[in-house]
DNA sequence: CATGAATGAGCATTCATTCAT
DNA sequence: TATGAATGAATGCTCATTCAT
């Protein structure tokens, strides 16, 4: 008896199949709008198009396939490119910086993702703080290293540059990031993100201005 | 002798009543740590030390009883009395307000109010605007009024007192709040944030202290 | 020691208080209205007027209650007076008889007490038993022993009087009675009645009159 | 020899899969046994021997389930075929229609029937309605629709065909019907329901008979 | 006797997960 | 591999009943 050896093997990085990603989408989408708790799996299978058995193939439970979820938002977040050339002059940088910067937190799934992954930090530690460290903290370092390089460079004057570098992230948000989350108002348009990164851009500026 | 008079008379409104607060503080522990969907009522009526049947006796619903916490949370947030003197130079008070603000945003229980709130904003705007409006727009107003007294006094010099004010407020966070809710690092020490609030304080008057 | 006496014993018959009333009359209303399973003790006491634990003061139990109702209607019931004077010729007798009964039979909480018990006879056998021996048998045996009154004054040829009595009693309810209990049509007018009795008295006289 | 071709294939709507039989079947029983709200939907499952959850894949709640045996029972008892040959003379077809409506209305689960749905009529009027129609008004009709062709044939004088059917199907009840639904009496045998027929078919012709 | 706050078993319903096909 | 029928534990909520006052 001839033992049948198979022609074709599943590659090992299966995990990038289409319907994965199929099915990531249409459970990003769910996860986003309803929370984790809000979205039920006869949701997420009828969003993605796949049965809930499918579901269960590609992903170990509800928890997993979450967790996947909010793995490949900070990859796709921490991969946004901010034109953080070290050359480049503070005022234009930090301008340019602000407004890509809100652009993606208040996009609708910028901000479901945040709200979404703060939720339920409480209860999924890993995920809040993967998700903070690839995110926000990469961010955050990103800006960091740029205003070192404007410091070496002479035209900044700072002690703590991560610091400085969330100051300036924070006053970004200032009056838009909140309300925008807690439902208070609506999405901040483009001028008004403008307004307010050229304020903070101003504040942040004039305390650390190297001095002539 | 005999005494017929009743001392104390229970108030007619049973809205103070101690079931009524029993019930409140055992939901509230629940509902902060869980979350509104992770929390069940079986749970919170254990937290509280009373029967499921009782819950509902005070309570219409998991909802109600979720709003009457929050509108708490907001009544307690929004009581808290920062030293906002308008005669009070505003180094000092700055310093002052940021390090009040931020223990409360950083208290427990503070931090898990905001994650909870945030979190069902969504799908409750209703909960989550009046948390916004009673919290956060509250505290933003009480300082921006500081700030305009200290504009007419010629001490500040400030367009927007209360973009200004919410900038001073964010600045107080910067790396501290986020990486607490996203339970990236523990609650932040008094001297972190000191150390962070006088930087803000700095900042912040650097760009915006008068010119002489 | 002196073994003090009460000096006001309460009467036996104490079942005939004025609150035992008050509560029949409240249960009764929301029994009838929803039924055994639909009524609830709450419902049952606000409608009485009276707290929950009183209810309980004078009623074992939700069946008592609804047994004690029912009982009490069985009474009213099987008190109702018809005007069967054995004198009277059948044809007036039976006219003023039918009008009479299904009056009675369509009167809304009439109509109601027999829909609530016949729901609950297959739980409460005999609670069902009960009603149909005192109300429908005993009319019927009533109706019965006038029509042999009139077999032995000759006006009438019946074989079987309490048959011919069930006879006549239904052919009253003829397309009035099921429309209305099924609420399919609303409760008949006494026009419709008159001609359905009318209908039903000459047909049985047509068949039960006796020859010349 | 392979026989690759299904023999039968599972009919598309899934309305009448085995399991929705099933379902119903067990439902039937508990809900003709406790009524609507005496019947849980636990009991229900145990009786049709499936989970909870696949009572509510096959129906959206109680109500639907309860709807659907009721509409059954309504498709079942209206598609008796009764022997009601417009040729064939009226006392024959009057007993014989008689004990085959009453076999039905005496059947155990046709009793059961006629008492659920008139217990839950005050609060579901579209149930009662629809069973109103589709089985008692039916049969009426059909009987009416006899009763007129006998009529036209001049075997019969009657002016409301409908009013007389009813009569008749009431007359055939007498004695027998109240007391097996009450639970006064046990389900009538077939020797007491062919007497009382007699009796009302003698009574219906010496009533309605056509004059020579 | 009368109250009404409190109870907890029970209800209808949902949903993450499994498994035979 | 993909399905979707089936499961049963868990949920929010109700209500008959009890009992301290």
């Amino acid at each position: 008896m001839v033992s049948s050896i198979p022609l074709a093997i599943v590659p090992a990085g299966e995990d990038d199949s289409a319907k994965r990603h199929q099915i990531m989408d249409g459970a990003r989408r769910v996860f986003m709008d309803l929370g984790f708790d809000g979205a039920s799996m006869n949701e997420i299978a009828r969003a993605a198009g796949v049965s809930k058995g499918t579901l269960y193939v590609y992903f170990a439970d509800k928890h997993s396939l979450f967790g996947a979820i909010v793995e490949k938002a900070c990859l796709e977040q921490g991969k946004v490119s901010f034109n953080l050339d070290p050359a480049r002059d503070a005022e234009t940088t930090l301008r340019g910086f602000g407004r890509a910067y809100m652009d993606i937190v208040c996009r609708p799934d910028g901000g479901s993702t945040i709200r979404t992954v703060m939720a339920i930090a409480e209860r999924m530690p890993e995920v809040g703080r993967r998700f903070y460290d690839r995110v926000i903290a990469h961010s955050n370092q990103r800006l960091a290293a740029y205003l070192g390089a404007r410091v070496a460079a002479k035209e900044l004057a700072i002690d703590n540059c991560e610091l400085a570098a969330m100051q300036f992230m924070l006053m970004c948000q200032a009056t838009l990031f909140q309300p925008y989350i807690f439902q208070a108002k609506p999405v901040p348009t483009p001028e008004q993100i403008a307004a307010v990164v050229d304020s903070a851009t101003g504040l942040f500026l004039a305390g650390y201005r190297a001095k002539a």
